[in-house]
DNA sequence: CTGAAAGCGCTAACAG
DNA sequence: CTGTTAGCGCTTTCAG
């Protein structure tokens, strides 16, 4: 089995001892080498129950129910048990542990990896939920998968896993379909449309956006436009941050009776360059803007100054569902409204670990931090 | 059981049908909660390997050297055994055949999170390193842990997994020692010291320096400072990256009889902007910088414009060791050679796999690509 | 080339 | 409160 990573330019290898590599297409070990894999898990030579129950004196099964603490003992057993384990270095075995309880305890983190999913704070979600599954016993394990759900399903029926975490979910998510066909529990970060029947977790969208917006009103202005991003590139229709935000914006432009306005920009630092001269094109009354997402912001605001703007005093800058560290390099440094990615990830999986139990999940809805930078400023042309 | 995000903050929850959360301090479900979980994984309905064999007419062990291929079958069994499992749907449980075999066939990548090790190209390594294991049909756990190795030892002593691969290793890096002592395989993103006794894969920083310095000196620059990372801030003593490029610098200065030019700086943006003053103070005649990883360089430009000179007119800036992304997002926008993250995950891996299957593995140095972009230019004042 | 049989280490009824 | 007894589904000698 050969595969392909997907990286640009031609293999150039060199051997003089160790190997040289640049821009390689990876030829990974054939099935044949995989199958002689010979190491075992680090578990193989420890003592097993059997060896501490008879150290302790009690069956095998007393063992288990005081490791799972699964029925009530004396503490005198307990005690002895837990000096046989103790004298024995004793390490229960995770493996046979999940077939007899048909429990692996292993969770996945689906997420996608393809144009328009570039965020920088992947890296935050998937230490938030990772932390959050160790600090409950469980493993996460990371499945970089296309949108389409094919991956993800022949993932999925492996049966490894008991659920999977969803990132970056859309209204009409093939994966989730997947998902359901095959029976494997799962839980959100994000979520379908209208009839979200899983648990999710999302950004607060509304409370998100009041806090960037009300930042921007506080500070006088009056003409606000919304640099949101466009569905049509990297296929994102149904993609809830977009529509929601510009939903959340349209209210709050409504309630403070000021007229919206709205264009589309594409998720890379190019295309915030090149939404600059439209913007200054289309709204030149504009003396502030927010810009969805972490990567035009920058480009946009770049341009602006190249096109001889002045930020923030011509014109404030609020970058939404960035991060502290891409916000801070432009210059002027962003105010930012963050993506609460660590807070989602964790969040998201004790949504799926409660769902797993059974339990009623409540939606959680979770508000970015406005972190403020010198992009924003009062309005230079106040009444 | 209750953890703590990491996240600073005080929590402020509301409940009114849904959570909404801002800066949460996430109670997690507490153990008992957790033990009543009954989801169990996906597999368990399915048809097992007796129901197969029964079908196919054989017996179970024949459908094991059948999957396995790890006996030689006739072409008929082999058809009838792939008809019976098709028409049962079978899917073989990795649970089971990872408790009778002794291999998990889950590897875990341990990366560190703390300070110093913001690098937004950690979502590069996990994408590589997981795509890598899913094509050679291993699992991925993802495990970010301090740098003591204390919290990688409970995990790895759990002994779920077959290996680990540990990233940005140091010279002397403790986790290398907690995984020895447990007695669970390694492989390595980075190296230790001289005695490297581990499979490893690494940046060519010898290559990736000269990439970098070659584009400036063809440029005409003669007066090049490096930027390094300074290893005071965030405990990086006998971090590889920050020495090997230093010495990799410093032989192709003396190679081309320059003076080397060498000062530190934080791995921060905003260290980077106070880099910018020592370096016009310190190094007036300098032409040319070359800044060591991804967020002091933009901090470092934007510092320079700031102060009034003109890049790359006055100055060149070579960004080593960013991500095309992150170079765009300066103005103007950095030449780079990038980390060759997705590549060392991947390579990672194999070398990993290959070290569990007993093979010699000799180590792989992997060099970025160049990516040029505005920030240098030819030298101003060429003579 | 195929099969029988003995586990891998733990859990979970069911008894007592 | 504790023990007995079957497995969980697959792999892997060891025979034939």
């Amino acid at each position: 089995m050969t595969f392909w990573l997907p990286v640009s330019g031609e293999p150039d290898h060199q051997y003089d001892g160790v190997w040289r590599v640049t821009f390689p297409r990876v030829k990974a070990l054939d099935d044949a080498l995989v199958n002689r894999i010979t190491a075992a898990y680090a578990h193989r030579m420890a003592a097993t129950i059997r060896d501490v129950a008879r150290a302790a004196g009690v069956s095998p099964a007393t063992v288990s129910y005081y490791l799972n603490d699964t029925k009530p003992l004396t503490a005198e057993t307990g005690r002895r048990i837990e000096k046989a384990m103790a004298d024995l270095q004793f390490r229960r075995n995770p493996v046979a542990r999940a077939l007899a309880s048909r429990r692996s305890r292993i969770i996945a983190l689906a997420y996608p990896f393809g144009v328009g999913h570039e965020s920088y704070s992947a890296r935050q979600f998937i230490v938030g939920a990772a932390r959050a599954a160790a600090a409950l016993d469980y493993n996460l394990v990371v499945w970089p998968v296309e949108d389409d759900g094919l991956e993800l399903a022949k993932l999925a029926e492996q049966g490894l896993v008991d659920g999977v975490l969803l990132m970056d979910v859309r209204d009409d998510d093939p994966r989730v379909d997947a998902l359901a066909k095959i029976g494997v529990p799962a839980a959100l970060i994000g979520r379908t449309g209208d009839a979200v029947t899983l648990p999710y977790v999302d950004i607060d969208f509304d409370a998100s956006v009041r806090l960037a917006a009300d930042h921007l009103l506080d500070l006088g202005h009056r003409r606000i436009v919304l640099v949101n991003g466009d569905p049509d590139q990297g296929n994102l229709h149904g993609y809830g941050p977009y529509y929601r935000t510009e939903g959340a914006y349209r209210n709050l432009m409504g309630e403070w009776g000021l007229e919206p306005a709205v264009m589309l920009c594409g998720q890379t630092v190019v295309a915030g360059r090149a939404a600059a001269g439209r913007l200054l094109a289309d709204f030149p009354d504009a003396t502030a803007v927010i810009v969805m997402n972490e990567l035009p912001a920058p480009g946009l605001t770049a341009e602006l100054i190249h096109r001889g703007r002045s930020v923030p005093a011509d014109i404030s800058v609020m970058s939404l569902y960035s991060t502290v560290n891409v916000a801070a390099m432009s210059t002027p440094n962003l105010t930012t409204v963050t993506t609460p990615g660590t807070e989602l990830g964790a969040l998201g999986v004790e949504a799926l670990l409660k769902h797993l139990g059974g339990f009623p999940v409540p939606p959680v809805l979770v508000t970015g931090r406005l972190v403020i930078g010198a992009s924003t400023g009062p309005r230079a042309d106040a009444a």
